[in-house]
DNA sequence: ACGAAATAG
DNA sequence: CGTTCTATTTCGT
């Protein structure tokens, strides 16, 4: 009745089993799968003047991620030093485990965070093998890895948990009364036993570490596999929830966390928090001082905090140009609680970006040579990995990703269509004469929409480039630096977003679709109609700047505007639609005597395709 | 749609 | 603290 000012914690639903994954010093590991010889010695993956990461074999001998070059050469003379400024490695190799975890998913829930960490939620598999168990011979378990083929999966012990456990079990004894299927703790233990399969299966096959951790949640799964570390893998224990207002061993183990450390809490949000916890001092925290007195705001204090509740929260972090639902998120994530869903397994990004950084860049010239460099790799990456053999297989995507000599020529189709393209600098700080600090390490940016010919597959890879900068890039920079001299640049970012049809699943409706794929066609061409009425010339050309050098007869023909009311698949990216058309590519055009557009893969009679290549000229 | 910010590895 | 080279999501306009 009290108008408690403590608000009730949010509710645990402890339903879901998620696995995290975190391969061990991903970079390194890669150029040692490569080459196993470096296994044995200390390895350092260098980039700029730091090194971002290197093995274990180097981090026994003083060496850790983002130290400086001369620190790790000092430390350790006989390092090997290998160069990891292009990630293209790193992406195929981070690709390419991703296709194979997330094929134990039933579900299709894998996320991946970054090159190096995957979320699998195995709740369905792992609910389908507790239904399996025999409860009077628990130790002869066989894990069933398909429902399909019963004898794909392996033996395992379901009485006992696999890997390690926090809180570190005393005693091993395992009391199951029956098999309830709802028992949190068998589910772990079968989600351990999975765990560890992955994890032998991702060494035999892939030969990669990984370090795994079992929960209910992303944040608990994530937390809890950091304790053991490497190649190993450890399961959060229950009970979660204490009975009796007791602290559950969700809250006990988030508890103890420095407040920055738990995911979804910035410095910024962190910085808030333990301002307000430490009272009045705007606080000295992590500063230029190593010497320990470093003031620690564990989750605990936030928690028990005789002020924090989930108004005060809202309060403190719903400040402008915060997200909507920071308190709430916060306040759930202090006590152990996080709902959100781990993502569908997505074949695209949703943003491919470019980027290099300068110790000194401030004339156009320099800028025009990485606009260049950037441009072409960017181009080049498009290319790679939205382009996708349209030569159907119909069998699961072979992981192997890397077969050089595509045969099947002109039978490439894209896969999904950026629509944005961006460039972002950073510019270095005024840098003020009086020796004050100027602080700014912000990006600015323009956008524009992406032109269209990158996608064409006639032009060579340098025309494109060329292309691109006069035409979109040159023009954007100008926007961003007015100025002729005057800025210095610290990094230069070149992206293409905005994803047409990408986000969803374009690919989800394989095979057994077919037959509504080709009504849906079949409609599709029954209300299709062009119409070729002109369009006044009044299309500005706004976007060339007045120094590009480019002939006026490259430019492309912006005198004339497409009808708009023709079949382009990427307008109704709902479900289905877009699917159906693109698959059909190979058996629709003999038939209806159509041409596929090489820039949206739209299947189209031959008298509708220079209509609708204007419309692609002119942008969506 | 655009540009910035926050968070992540 | 930031150093690198990314990527995702959300906010205000």
């Amino acid at each position: 009745m009290e108008a408690s000012r403590r608000s009730w914690a949010p509710k645990r639903r402890d339903d879901r089993i998620i696995i995290h994954f975190d391969y061990d010093c991903f970079y390194a590991a890669v150029f040692e799968a490569e080459n196993p010889a470096l296994r044995s010695l200390p390895l350092a993956v260098q980039q700029k003047h730091i090194i971002v990461t290197c093995n274990y074999e180097a981090r026994r001998r003083g060496l850790h991620k983002l130290q400086p070059i001369n620190e790790a050469k000092k430390l350790c003379p006989d390092v090997v030093i290998v160069l990891g400024e292009d990630l293209t490695r790193f992406r195929n190799a981070s690709r390419e485990l991703y296709n194979f975890i997330r094929q134990f998913s039933w579900n299709n829930k894998a996320e991946r965070l970054g090159f190096d960490e995957v979320f699998l939620d195995v709740t369905d598999v792992i609910r389908y093998n507790i239904e399996l168990l025999n409860a009077n011979d628990l130790a002869n378990s066989f894990f069933c890895l398909s429902q399909n083929d019963p004898t794909l999966g392996f033996p395992y012990n379901a009485a006992e948990l696999a890997g390690h456990a926090s809180p570190a079990s005393t005693a091993c004894q395992v009391i199951l009364n029956g098999i309830d299927p709802d028992s949190l703790l068998i589910r772990l233990h079968l989600g351990s036993h999975l765990a560890r399969h992955l994890r032998t299966q991702l060494e035999e096959h892939k030969g990669y570490t990984a370090t795994i951790g079992i929960s209910t949640s992303k944040l608990l799964s994530k937390l809890v596999g950091n304790l053991n570390k490497p190649n190993g893998q450890t399961t959060l224990l229950p009970p979660y929830e204490a009975p009796e207002g007791g602290t559950g061993n969700a809250t006990a183990f988030i508890d103890g966390h420095e407040i920055g450390k738990i995911p979804g809490v910035g410095c910024k949000i962190a910085q808030k928090l333990r301002e307000h916890i430490l009272q009045r001092p705007a606080e000295i925290d992590s500063g230029l001082v190593y010497g320990g007195t470093k003031e620690k705001v564990t989750v605990r204090d936030v928690r028990t905090h005789p002020t924090i509740n989930l108004e005060m929260l809202d309060r403190l972090l719903g400040g402008p140009g915060s997200h909507r639902g920071t308190g709430v998120r916060v306040w759930q994530l202090i006590h152990a609680v996080d709902d959100t869903e781990v993502g569908q397994a997505k074949e695209v990004p949703s943003q491919i970006s470019i980027e290099d950084s300068y110790i000194r860049l401030d004339t156009i010239e320099e800028v025009l040579k990485e606009l260049r460099k950037l441009a072409k790799s960017l181009i080049k990456r498009v290319h790679l990995d939205l382009l996708e053999e349209s030569d159907d297989d119909t069998g699961i995507p072979p992981v192997a990703e890397h077969s050089k000599g595509s045969t099947s020529l002109g039978l490439r189709r894209w896969i999904a269509h950026p629509k944005t393209l961006r460039l972002s600098t950073r510019p270095r700080p005024p840098l003020n004469p009086d020796g004050t600090r100027a602080r700014s390490f912000n990006r600015i940016s323009r956008s524009a929409p992406l032109p269209t010919f990158i996608f064409g597959l006639s032009e060579s890879i340098d025309a494109l480039t060329e292309r691109l900068i006069s035409e979109a890039l040159l023009p954007m920079f100008r926007k961003l630096h007015p100025d002729r001299s005057g800025w210095d640049l610290s990094l230069v970012n070149v992206a293409v977003t905005n994803m047409a049809d990408a986000a969803g699943d374009s690919k989800t409706a394989t095979g057994r679709d077919i037959s509504s794929m080709l009504r849906k066609q079949a409609d599709v061409l029954k209300e299709w109609r062009v119409e070729d009425r002109p369009v006044p010339p009044d299309a500005p050309a706004e976007v060339f700047g007045k120094n590009t050098s480019m002939p006026a007869s490259s430019r492309p023909d912006d005198e004339r505007k497409g009808s708009e009311d023709m079949l382009v698949p990427s307008q109704d990216s709902r479900n289905g639609f877009e699917g159906a058309v693109w698959d059909l590519e190979d058996g629709a055009e003999e038939q209806v005597s159509a041409l596929a557009c090489e820039i949206c893969g739209a299947i189209m009679p031959a008298f509708a395709m220079l209509a609708h290549q204007r419309f692609h000229e002119l942008g969506d």
